[in-house]
DNA sequence: CGGGTTATTGATGGTGTTCAAGGGGTGTGG
DNA sequence: CCACACCCCTTGAACACCATCAATAACCCG
């Protein structure tokens, strides 16, 4: 893991600096401000995060945390990708979810990270060293609340997971990733019929409990069938109605 | 859904009764306290707790919530078992957990549930109307952290859940099923052997993806091998090590 | 270019599903 | 008290979906 703090994306500086002292992006200006934790605290408020905030960067295949690190340290993403997963000791992976920025990485209160998280592309985040943010999070309920909504709604996302790894077969699987993948970039980019696909093959296979190959035939059948056409480094989503429709609904 | 509040379980009551009032059980005595949300509560803040909580219960196969429903009540389970589930319109249906005593059912904060849960053998809890319970909740952070600490514990439970269903193969998943089963038992009622299975054959094929005949088949091949051994209601564990064998630690 | 990684595509096979029939327990009514 | 129905579980046989194996192709970055 190789964390450089006080660097950070020019790009998310720039678009953060609004403020007379020497371009240091802050909180109130952030980009994900409103899409994550942050959002709970009022402009007084969030003074008292920002002066315990690190920036950071992480480079593309590079690991914030692994399963088992003591959580000394909690993050909120301001840009790119991560996995986050399970591994089993033979080698079998589960990617339990990818998170992007707005996202928030700690929710647990238990001192070790249950899974472990690496960087898909480069990545931009905000620090928050945990006895500080704990005591911060202590002082401000509204703050807390936040925490547990978000906690909250991860967990019927996960549940929601289930259905799929458990009950949907392959092409269901693949439609439904898809989809959800392409609802949460709306959220944050914009509405757009591309779709940027920053993980690989092997970790949509991972993501689905299915093998590289299946996803491979999957989304090649479609490309055949024009209901997706492949772009660089993604897809652009020529018929959202037949991939919905796979799903049942 | 029949719900009848103010009748429970005379055991339960009588347990619980060490007050001058008529035997009116209290969450001071609640057997179940140290296992809940409501442990965060000190001996005075569980009298507020106490006012707004009805005692209430549910017979077997019966309905507590739909997905769908208003959450217009909160629940701590104090005796029985649940099952928890989303139903695809085609009827294919996923358990995403079982509910036993010292559970919440709410965590969410989403004004609806997104899953059903159900009665599998008599269920006795208590019922708490959400707008006040927020109240309480607002008012006492304790609580609000414990019900945070709850929550995430729930979304680790569910993310290693992912980890079974996506990437474990049939003898394995039923394997961590009936582990993990029994320590949660173990837990609310002591160590056992045995391993009281409320739930039938086609919910834990439902919690692990799986179907009826597979669960029968690994569970038969167990007892011919002297793994477990059936008795009336569940099985006994004969060699909790060949299990844990099979998850490959 | 060249080496390594990642993705595609085809052929084959296995694990778990599906289909089908029968067993065992329980509750009910004759 | 037994017969019967119903439900759940078990067991067997055939099949299907997806995994595995294998070879090639595309890509990326040095």
């Amino acid at each position: 893991m190789e964390l450089d703090d006080r660097s950070f994306e020019p790009s998310l500086a720039a678009s953060g600096c609004f403020d007379a002292s020497g371009c240091r992006s802050v909180c109130q200006n952030c980009r994900v401000r409103l899409l994550s934790v942050c959002s709970a605290l009022d402009d007084h408020e969030i003074h008292e995060l920002d002066a315990i905030m690190h920036h950071a960067s992480l480079a593309p295949k590079n690991t914030l945390f692994s399963q088992g690190d003591a959580a000394t340290s909690l993050y909120t993403i301001t840009a790119g990708t991560l996995r986050l997963h399970y591994d089993l000791p033979d080698g079998r992976r589960q990617i339990v979810g990818f998170a992007m920025p707005g996202d928030f990485l700690g929710l647990s209160l238990e001192p070790r990270f249950g899974l472990t998280a690496d960087a898909l592309t480069k990545v931009s985040l905000c620090r928050f060293e945990r006895p500080r943010f704990m005591a911060l999070m202590e002082r401000h309920p509204s703050m807390m609340r936040k925490m547990h909504e978000v906690a909250s709604h991860e967990l019927a996302i996960a549940q929601e997971h289930m259905v799929v790894l458990g009950r949907r077969r392959a092409e269901e699987r693949v439609a439904s990733f898809l989809i959800k993948w392409w609802q949460r970039l709306k959220r944050i980019q914009g509405p757009s019929p591309t779709v940027p696909l920053p993980m690989g093959r092997q970790d949509i296979a991972d993501h689905l409990g299915l093998t590289i190959e299946t996803v491979s035939r999957t989304l090649a059948r479609w490309m055949r069938e024009r209901i997706i056409l492949d772009v660089p480094d993604g897809v652009r989503i020529l018929d959202p109605a037949r991939l919905q429709e796979m799903l049942g609904n």
